[in-house]
DNA sequence: ACTTTAATGTAGTACGCGCTACAGTTGACA
DNA sequence: TGTCAACTGTAGCGCGTACTACATTAAAGT
C-alpha cells in the first residue's frame, strides 16, 4: 500500500531476502519465518514490497545475480572469438559462469522456478519463459562469429545449453561435480575438434599463438 | 455405489491422482481441488490413503509411469548391442523413451520434484535422489557391453543423461522440439563416430564432414 | 514548538489447509 | 432378516497463511 521511500534498506533487505530464497527455496516460501530470519516481521516485508507476489517478483529480477545476465556478460565483454581456440576457451568460460559457486547456489531455486513456471506460465512470466531460448540465442550468435554456418551454430547452442544445465542437475543430487566437469569437456572436445582439445590435463593457459 | 472391498477402486483412484498431479503439478496440491476434480471428497482420499504424505509418495511411486524404469526395461530386454549400429540405435530408442508423449507430459512433475528434493532432500527420499544416477549407470553398464572403455563409458554415459535431461527443458518452455532433437542426433554423431558409421574399430575424433 | 510523515508494533480478519469425529448408508453373509 | 464391516457425507477443529486496521514512535521540516 504505502510507496518505499527508503531504497537503500529497502535494497538490502532484498538481498537478504534473495539469500534466504536460494537457501529455502521458493515454493514453501511463508513472510513470516522469512522475517523472522531476517529479525523483522511479515509486516514490514508487506510495508516494504506490498505483496508477496510482488517481494518474488523482484527476488527473481535481481539482474545482477541472474546467470544468464552474467553469461551475456562476459560473453558481450569477450566479443567474437578471433579464432578456433579462442571459441574454445570462451565455451569453457561459459562453464566456469554457470558453476561458479553463487550460481551452482542458485540453481535449485532456478529449477524450481522453471518447474512452477512450467504449470503456470502466467506466474514467473517473462521472467523465465525465455531464459534457455536466451541463453541458446547468446550461445549462437558467438559461435556465429566464429564463421561457422548458423543452423550448426544453433545445433551447437542448444546441445551446449541443454547439457550445460543437465550437466549440473546430476551433481547436485549426488556431488559427483567432476564427473559433470569432465563430461562437458568431453562434449567440447568432440563438439568442434577444430576447436582444439584440452586433452584431459588442464594446463591450458591461453597460447595467442 | 460402494460394492468391491478395495484394491482396484484404489488402483484407479490412483491412476486418476497421477493424471491430475501430472496436469497440475505437486507443489500447490490441495486435496479438496483434487477430490473435486475425481467426483469424490478429500475424505475419500484420506480413507484411501490415510495421509497426504502417503498419497503422494504412492503416486510418485506408480512404477510402471516412471521414465527409468521404462527405459531400463528397455534396455534390458534388448540385452548389450552387438555391433556399433546397435549401440547407435539403442542411444536413439532412450531419446525416443524419453521423449514419448506420456513421458513428456510427466517431466515438467519430474523436475519440480527434483527442485524440491534438492531442497528437502529427505522429503521424496530414495524416491528421487538418486533418479539421475540410475540412468547413468543403466546407459553405463549398456554403454561397457559394446567395448567402450569404462572411464569412456561413464563419462558419455553421464554427458548423454545430462544432454537428454536438459534438452527437454528448452522445448518444455517454448516448444521447439525438433531443436532438441535434432542437436541430440547430432550428439550422437559427434560423440562416437563410429556408431554413424561403418563398424570398424572405434577411433579417436578426426574430421567430421 | 508544532506538524508532518515515515517506520514499526499489536492484534486481528478471512481463508484454505490437512485431518478427524460422528453419523449414517450400503452390501455381503449368517 | 438381522448383523457386521466396509464405505461415505457433514460438519468442524486447529493451524498457518497473506494481508489489514489501528495505534504509536521517532525524526525531520517549517
Amino acid at each position: 500500500m504505502p510507496r518505499p521511500p527508503d531504497p537503500t534498506k529497502r535494497r538490502q533487505l532484498l538481498e537478504q531476502i534473495h539469500d534466504y530464497v536460494v537457501r529455502n527455496g521458493l515454493s514453501g516460501l511463508s513472510l513470516r519465518p522469512l522475517a523472522a530470519e531476517l529479525g523483522t516481521s511479515d509486516r514490514m516485508l508487506l510495508y516494504y514490497f506490498g505483496t508477496k507476489d510482488r517481494l518474488v517478483a523482484e527476488v527473481l529480477a535481481l539482474d545482477d545475480r541472474r546467470p544468464l545476465v552474467r553469461v551475456r556478460n562476459r560473453l558481450d565483454a569477450a566479443g567474437p572469438p578471433r579464432d578456433a581456440a579462442g571459441a574454445r576457451r570462451l565455451m569453457e568460460e561459459v562453464w566456469q559462469l554457470l558453476t561458479a559457486p553463487d550460481v551452482r547456489a542458485s540453481f535449485p531455486m532456478l529449477i524450481e522456478v522453471m518447474a512452477d513456471s512450467l504449470f503456470h506460465p502466467e506466474r514467473y512470466g517473462p521472467v523465465m519463459r525465455d531464459t534457455i531460448a536466451q541463453w541458446t540465442d547468446v550461445l549462437t550468435s558467438t559461435l556465429l562469429g566464429t564463421g561457422m554456418p548458423e543452423d550448426r551454430a544453433r545445433s551447437h547452442a542448444t546441445l551446449l545449453v541443454g547439457a550445460a544445465f543437465g550437466l549440473q542437475l546430476a551433481p547436485l543430487t549426488n556431488g559427483h561435480w567432476d564427473q559433470a566437469a569432465e563430461a562437458y569437456r568431453d562434449l567440447l572436445d568432440r563438439l568442434e575438434p577444430a576447436w582444439g582439445a584440452t586433452d584431459g590435463t588442464r594446463d591450458t593457459r591461453d597460447d595467442p599463438r
